[in-house]
DNA sequence: TGAAATGTTGGGGCG
DNA sequence: ACGCCCCAACATTTC
């Protein structure tokens, strides 16, 4: 039999599901195809094209070494994959799964229109450890609640296996002469300093934080400065890494540890990924939240229009240093520190009483993790407006978070250079000290009144007002 | 994976 | 010595 696996974002050799059926059936012909609805994507941004291009490069490169050619092509996937599956004379299509609303509705036209020529399309579960459907409440629906749904799926008999790497991927040796795009032609300027991405490098940070920093983890994750998170969620996301790898390596780790802490640290790594998986049942079960909240009685939160603050925001200008550090890091990374995204999402909705779907959008186009599921997810979480929410009355003080998790000052003063001479003491509230910070600027809101303002446009939404 | 407001307690200053 | 007040320190409630 003769196959195309269609790579999309699972770009990677080892552990992939749909690949690894696709050779066992016979010969492969691995592509990829260019969308315009994703290049030209405004909600994705350079960052996130120019990762996914050289990703492409690295899967590319290491195909070749398996005997393959990736065959790249650009347009609408149902017109390219069919046209390509009639070049190639295949029998049909495998690929990956994706559960946000823009690649179901994609797929479905790519398999009506695979249908129509006469091919079979296959597609698996890859994407995540575990789907929706396979982790339910007794009675038969999809988890609303994290809690319940982690302890189920921690309580999962059997784990998806990790497959290995195809030894050696058929291509029909007849078909060297299909076309392909040169990449380079599509190259991109990223706006931030993305990392270099391949899957030998997934594998290689995994096991460096497996190694080390992820003993610490339970403590550690939650410093801006030490920075000792995991940093593979670009990975994840281009899928140059495998959940059920991260996994499935972190748990036999965790069978070889007695000291608490140490236990503690990889089981709350693990759960992270149980939120990603959590975050990805919730966009398939109940994709309106892709567009609106997932309690729609907070549909009618009058959020505020301030392009001045959102502006403010964005370049890291709010006056309030942990919230300017963060923004500013993602500016100039592509990346934030995660207990920094929630403070700096909490000020966007609950101080500047900003709509988190201009917060969600932003840090889209900026982050080279940015996965749809997952930044729905926990833009919805801090808004009060998802699943499982922290309550709408649960507002963080920027302060008090940042003299909390940045005692020191040191991440403040890494991202502020108009604080870095500035001790301690005063970093957290430069405002009461201008002579000692006067070339930081002023609070652009104050917190206390902002804060009530937040309850009672929140309340009014309730119909409670 | 909160913070502020409000309530309670108890030590110490003081007349 | 005693009652009163103040106010940390801690606990509970509320948003």
């Amino acid at each position: 039999m003769r196959n195309l696996f269609w790579f999309r974002h699972d770009l990677r050799l080892h552990d992939n599901t749909g690949l690894h059926a696709a050779c066992r059936t016979g010969e492969v012909v691995p592509c990829v195809i260019l969308d315009d609805a994703f290049l030209k994507n405004s909600s994705i941004g350079p960052n996130r094209i120019a990762l996914f291009l050289d990703a492409v490069a690295a899967l590319s490169a290491s195909l070749e070494k398996s005997g393959a050619r990736l065959i790249i092509r650009h347009g609408k996937p149902d017109v390219e994959i069919v046209r390509l599956l009639k070049e190639s004379k295949a029998g049909g299509v495998y690929h990956n799964r994706d559960y946000e609303p823009y690649a179901v509705a994609r797929d479905a036209r790519v398999a009506r229109a695979v249908h129509d020529a006469g091919a079979e399309i296959t597609p698996h579960k890859d994407l995540v450890v575990f789907e929706g459907h396979e982790i339910l409440t007794q009675a038969g629906n999809p988890y609303a609640v994290y809690t319940q749904f982690k302890n189920s799926w921690l309580k999962q008999e059997l784990f998806p296996a990790v497959l290995p790497a195809p030894k050696r991927i058929a291509f029909p040796a007849e078909l060297n002469a299909l076309t392909s795009v040169d990449l380079k032609t599509f190259s991109i300027e990223p706006e931030s300093e993305v990392p270099e991405i391949s899957e030998a490098i997934a594998r290689r940070r995994l096991k460096d934080f497996l190694d080390d920093d992820v003993l610490e983890y339970a403590t550690r994750r939650d410093d801006p400065s030490a920075d000792q998170t995991s940093k593979i969620s670009h990975h994840l996301k281009f899928g140059t890494l495998s959940p059920r790898t991260v996994v499935s390596q972190a748990r036999a780790l965790l069978a070889t540890m007695r000291k608490p802490e140490s236990r503690k640290s990889i089981e709350t790594f693990i759960s992270e990924i149980v939120w990603r998986d959590f975050f990805f049942q919730i966009m398939a079960a109940f994709p309106h939240v892709a567009e609106g909240a997932f309690r729609p009685q907070y549909d009618s939160v009058k959020w505020a229009t301030n392009p001045t603050h959102l502006k403010a925001w964005q370049e890291g200008r709010t006056g309030y240093p942990i919230v300017d550090a963060g923004m500013r890091q993602l500016k100039k990374m592509g990346w934030m520190h995660n207990r920094v995204r929630m403070i700096t999402a909490s000020f966007l909705c609950k101080d500047l009483l900003i709509d988190w779907r201009e917060g969600e959008n932003y840090f889209s186009r900026l982050l080279i993790d940015g996965e749809p599921a997952v930044n729905n997810g926990n833009w919805q979480w801090v808004a009060g407006t998802g699943t499982d929410a922290q309550p709408y009355f649960r507002i963080f003080n920027p302060t008090t978070q940042s003299e909390r998790f940045d005692p020191d000052g040191d991440y403040i003063r890494r991202w502020i250079p108009e604080l870095k001479d500035v001790p301690a003491e005063f970093i957290h509230t430069p405002s009461e000290h201008p002579l000692l910070c006067p070339e930081y600027i002023l609070p652009i809101v104050e917190h206390a009144v902002q804060r009530k303002k937040a309850l009672e446009m929140y309340k009014a939404a309730r119909g409670e007002g």
